[in-house]
DNA sequence: ATCATACTAGACTGTATAGTATGATAAAAC
DNA sequence: GTTTTATCATACTATACAGTCTAGTATGAT
């Protein structure tokens, strides 16, 4: 039976016990190194060591675990990037920060570069899932720094929301190609150059704005 | 048996008869949607139209099948982006072609596209198959940018390759996020937003220089 | 002591599926 | 005209696995 009356998503997602916990951390490791289809229950209850009924017993089978298991590793990773405290200082100092803490985030950790990569494997066989972690963690990622770029009209950032996504979308791409498809060893960019280069980015967009005004 | 002597990897891929095209195309539908391991051999002879065992005196098994598809695909995709004609002109006519190129190849082509998708989740499985992809077509991609950016000095850059890298860092993450991870109906942004402010970051690079020139 | 609950260990069932084997069909090669 | 070759259709084997069932253990409350 299942562990909670209201077994459904909802948002503070329900409290579980010491065993429940067990499970979910012997599933992360299977799931997300060998993806949905792949793992098997058995390696499941293996991994977690707890037998196979105890799982059907929690939850309510395969797709349930999974599911609960995505979902609390979205929320997880997105107060693990955001949460951090408040970000503050000049654009120079808070860019550098906030790429560094999603490439340390990430990047460093195989938990949230497993559910990055889970999430477009499996996109299309759970639609819900993906969907909550494009809304929990890219966009209020892009919203947090588009609120920020828009508060800081200094910046001369024409389309705050476009070069959000300039922003992030560098640092997914180079997390996707450095750690997943090889890029590390075939084609390496530091992320001090790809840092550097985007801060540069986005601070000369106000050399622009400066050059207009002095000219006028 | 094999469809050919020297079967391994090898530069001019193996020419293939008809049957090996039709198999292909059939097979090409399957794996792109379902992915390998939801793949069934049942599902692709029924898709391509020929009997299994047609199939398996063409292909050594399905790990052969699979490869041989999306070595084929990658040479494929490469060459459709990039075999475009020369890509001339201005940079602010050059970079908006090549953005266009791009997009319309990849986040149009549900095969390309696929094959991006597919790449991500297969990248453990199959890193061989990966890492041709990598080198293949997101490094020649770079390369030919970054060449681009190094002999137009007047445009500023000052690490060519980073700019390369956050150039299509940027694009691939779009149609990641859009196409993807449902980022279309959660958080549209046009193509037109981020390809014009993607221009706007390449081309600011030049004030820079021009206000140090001005100053000195 | 008894009962309820939560668990373990492992056998078991039904289904899906990779890969093989067999026999039939039809056209080309000889 | 017979053989060879490529194919199809289908049955078959072996295996993996989701999910269930059974039997038994540990614990804590009454």
């Amino acid at each position: 039976m299942p562990k909670n009356p209201t077994s459904e998503i909802e948002n503070p997602l329900p409290a579980i016990t010491p065993k429940q916990e067990q499970i979910l951390q012997g599933a992360i490791r299977v799931f997300l190194k060998e993806g949905y289809a792949r793992t098997s229950m058995d390696r499941v209850s293996a991994s977690a060591g707890v037998s196979k009924q105890t799982i059907y017993s929690h939850f309510q089978d395969k797709e349930g675990l999974f599911k609960a298991l995505i979902e609390r590793l979205t929320i997880a990773c997105f107060e693990s990037i955001f949460s951090t405290e408040k970000l503050h200082g000049e654009p120079a100092i808070l860019l550098r920060q906030v790429a560094e803490i999603y490439l340390t985030k990430v990047a460093d950790n195989p938990d949230y570069l497993g559910l990055l990569r889970l999430m477009i494997t499996e996109s299309q066989n759970f639609p819900e899932l993906a969907k909550l972690y494009t809304q929990t963690v890219v966009q209020r990622g892009r919203q947090m720094l588009s609120q920020y770029f828009t508060s800081h009209p200094e910046l001369g950032i024409t389309d705050p929301e476009a070069m959000a996504h300039i922003f992030f979308g560098s640092l997914v791409s180079y997390v996707i190609l450095q750690e997943i498809l090889y890029g590390k060893e075939l084609m390496f960019l530091s992320r001090d150059r790809l840092v550097d280069s985007l801060m540069n980015v986005v601070m000369s967009q106000s050399l622009n704005t400066e050059i207009s005004k002095s000219v006028q």
